[in-house]
DNA sequence: CATGAATGAGGCTTCATTCAT
DNA sequence: AATGAATGAAGCCTCATTCAT
């Protein structure tokens, strides 16, 4: 019986932080940030705009949250592909079946990375936002060059358009994916692997 | 060479509002519409907020002339192709690069495209949006099913998957895309042609 | 005698629309609709522009509440008269007295009513100015010509001038009537009770 | 043949201000002054809205010109009725019918003076207006003066309550009034006067 | 924790007016 | 006489944010 000797004025409900920022998250995703008023996140919740501000600072801070919660939970996950030390396709194939699953928890975060990140990359608070782009870049195009270079990839192609090719690819899906629906994350990860891999046209 | 020798103040300028409609498209396209003021468009143009108002009934009107000329003429592209009745792989292959001919005439329009209009689409002055949405989905899919059954492309893949696996493959492009760059929209659409149909994988 | 030891602060103050009604009103009146600007009503009432619309949605919501307010007491008081089934004469001096009450106590509106909903009556929005001057014209000529037909209203005139005749005479009033000067609404309608039905001229 | 020696270029048109000022009036007098753009006038007119700048220096300045051309005009017959020195009686029907007269003729112009007229007084371009006001006053309000005690004319009412109501009940037709239509202004001013002379009620 | 009421900056738009052509 | 394009002031409205209760 957590919490037994608390009255309810004195309980810190730390919960109700994460509740409003998947709130939060989820009408960003929806609106984007910028059409998205403090007012509709507030309705959302069933609170009072003003209320907001009891628990957060700013509107931007929600955003600043949603947003490093997603990449520090996407790094824990990349970084352990990149510690196994595998092969460039076993690689590509962890980071790709990686990405799906990350698209499946944090579906709000990446569609508001997708459409955000450009321009916050600007602003000094989001400054990880364009440290994480460079380490993302790293790993997939290096993962390529390797592949190319080990003659598992096609060396023929223009890697930083190969590169472009599988990391968008990859993470637009977080534009149409909705959790719980036909495939789950793996599945997808598995066909669209298929089809990065091999190609949709048949082999003669 | 037409009108070379002619200086700024001679020329009639009947083509402001196209001008205009180009600056706007490119603030647009690099700020999100929500995010851009009209006071930014007019700055950039070097005139006053209010004077665009003499060219523009609004904000949205601007928009709204930018999005459906440009599905207009992709309309036309694309119909062209469709007319043609070609087999489903060079059907592909026409779509594909005639969609990167629209990117590289089109970027800020198709920028625009990619990020706003799941949401104009609701509105009712955008509903051609939706309709374009409806086209454009029968004309992919409809060549992904028919060359599926015809044996040219792989059958046992999830057919809507492998096609928001291509359209976005394609127009994700609108967002990194620089006209005058080192590739051609024609060698773009080739190497992604071949990653789409082969596979980046080396065959064994 | 309540409320009547109560501070400003320990008033509830639901009635802050109210409040905000009554300003507005009054400057709508003494300037005219589109003359007034949003932010003198809010200077008027001590607050700034913006701050008017945490209460309203828009500046034309406040003159339709004023205005609605101001008709469905108005009708209040007509239909109380209508159902006591008076003879004509009776109808004509209770309707005529009940009209000075309205501008008693609403003069704002009774001047704004004056000023503006001719035009306003042909939007959607105020489409009820358009019913209630229907109904209006009804009571009135109704009035005229039942007692045109018990030959106690002279049966030599034009009906409808007569209506516009007296209409006008009534409401114009609000136009320079001021609450609490020299003469009490009842005393201001019997005065012109006597003059529209016996006239101005000393009989022989 | 008029103007036979001038080309097109040299010819004045004089006509043309006065065709200006009365498309002006008109508009004015439908929407009110303020909410009338010079646009709309324009338009009305077949020219765009700066044009009409080469005729006039103004918006004020139109209706500057339409008010003192109908108030010139009406103080030009009301001067010759009160130059007459009629009885009392005979001078109030002089007075009525020479009203209706202006407003068959000015229709828009007592129209836009019935609704700006007060406010507009206050401005020093248009102190003529207040005025205007104050001669109108001693002009009806001594007549009804002279009327009451010479007898002719009820001694019993408030006569500035009189006063108005038959100020009132004249000008307010010219909201309604249509030129053409089924009542001369002379038919209109003699029913009016029975009215107002001896009341709407049957005499026992 | 939340409300109710407000602030103040800034956005879109309108409009009378100007002026070179 | 009229056009086409612009100016600049002002108007309505939105919204993130604050704060006393």
């Amino acid at each position: 019986m957590p919490n037994s000797k608390k009255t309810a004025a004195e309980r810190p409900a730390p919960e109700r932080r994460g509740e409003l920022l998947a709130t939060a998250a989820e009408v960003f995703a929806a609106h984007g940030y910028n059409a998205t008023t403090v007012r509709r996140i507030a309705d959302e919740a069933g609170i009072l705009a003003g209320s907001l501000y009891y628990h957060f600072d700013s509107k931007e801070s929600m955003l600043d949250e949603i947003l490093s919660a997603f990449l520090d939970e996407l790094w824990d996950g990349y970084d352990a592909v990149l510690a196994a030390r595998l092969g460039p396709r076993e690689t590509l194939e962890a980071l790709v079946t990686e990405s799906f699953r990350e698209i499946d928890r944090h579906r709000p975060a990446v569609a508001i990375y997708q459409r955000e990140s450009r321009h916050l990359a600007l602003q000094p608070r989001f400054a990880y936002l364009a440290d994480s782009q460079r380490r993302f870049e790293q790993a997939w195009l290096g993962t390529l060059r390797r592949g190319a270079a080990a003659g598992v990839f096609r060396a023929d192609l223009d890697v930083r358009l190969a590169y472009r090719f599988v990391r968008d690819t990859v993470w637009v899906a977080a534009s149409w994916y909705r959790p719980g629906g036909a495939h789950s994350p793996e599945e997808i990860a598995r066909q669209y692997l298929s089809m990065v891999l091999e190609g949709i046209a048949v082999r003669e």
